[in-house]
DNA sequence: CTGGATCCCTCTCGATACTG
DNA sequence: CAGTATCGAGAGGGATCCAG
């Protein structure tokens, strides 16, 4: 990395990681993402049922967020009750097996992370 | 992912997204271990310098992050002046990839992510 | 059913000053 | 040089109530 490169990451506006990880870095962005690629075609309240710890607000938020960047499309059926659809985008899909290199990464590591923080004074 | 699985990611504590995604969610540990790679051995005033707009406190908090999770190793040399050394540890380096996999998207994508944010109502 | 609006609390992060 | 200590602003996130 050169330093034209560092003064791009610095420079917040226009920094892949800052535009990027802070998205996915949030609580639950992550974990809609990957709810979602499971489930193909998802509800609102079939979502907040998938994930039982996440606030209605947050779910909103949450999808908002992920549907401002084109990772997720919401489709409105226009009756009454309402009824609203999620799903992937292919910009959303593109990001996925990069999450799950993390994921698994993760999984590998995660107990001896847990417990390196253990012992750490 | 089955119900299983989704059960798993919604505990908290032992949950691999939380445990990874937390740690390299905050907004400098990304920065930090990608400067790190590319340094190979930084002092703390040489990580400083690189990453001019980080404080001083959240460059102690972030390294003294990572060190507890085993990704980057902190050399003391017992002298006056003091001389500290930060290197990333294997675990450190076996992740790297992956961000790079992320960052690699990120920087693909960006304008589009940008450009769509900005069109959103 | 799918959220919007509000209140409030916590935690992060930045600025500043100080120390071995 | 490499931190520690403290204060305070602001954002993130949960609970609750309201609405089309």
């Amino acid at each position: 990395m050169e330093e034209k490169n560092l003064k791009y990451f610095g420079d917040a506006e226009h920094c892949p990681v800052r535009n990027v990880i802070d998205r996915i870095g949030d609580k639950w962005s992550v974990l809609v993402l990957l709810v979602l690629e499971e489930a193909q075609v998802m509800r609102f309240s079939e979502i907040h049922k998938t994930i039982e710890t996440i606030s209605q607000k947050m779910l909103t938020v949450t999808l908002k967020g992920l549907e401002s960047d084109g990772l997720v499309n919401r489709k409105v059926y226009p009756q009454i009750p309402p009824k609203v659809e999620y799903r992937l985008t292919e910009r959303g899909e593109s990001l996925l097996p990069h999450l799950h290199s993390l994921v698994k990464w993760a999984r590998e590591n995660m107990n001896d992370i847990i417990a390196s923080r253990k012992q750490f004074t």
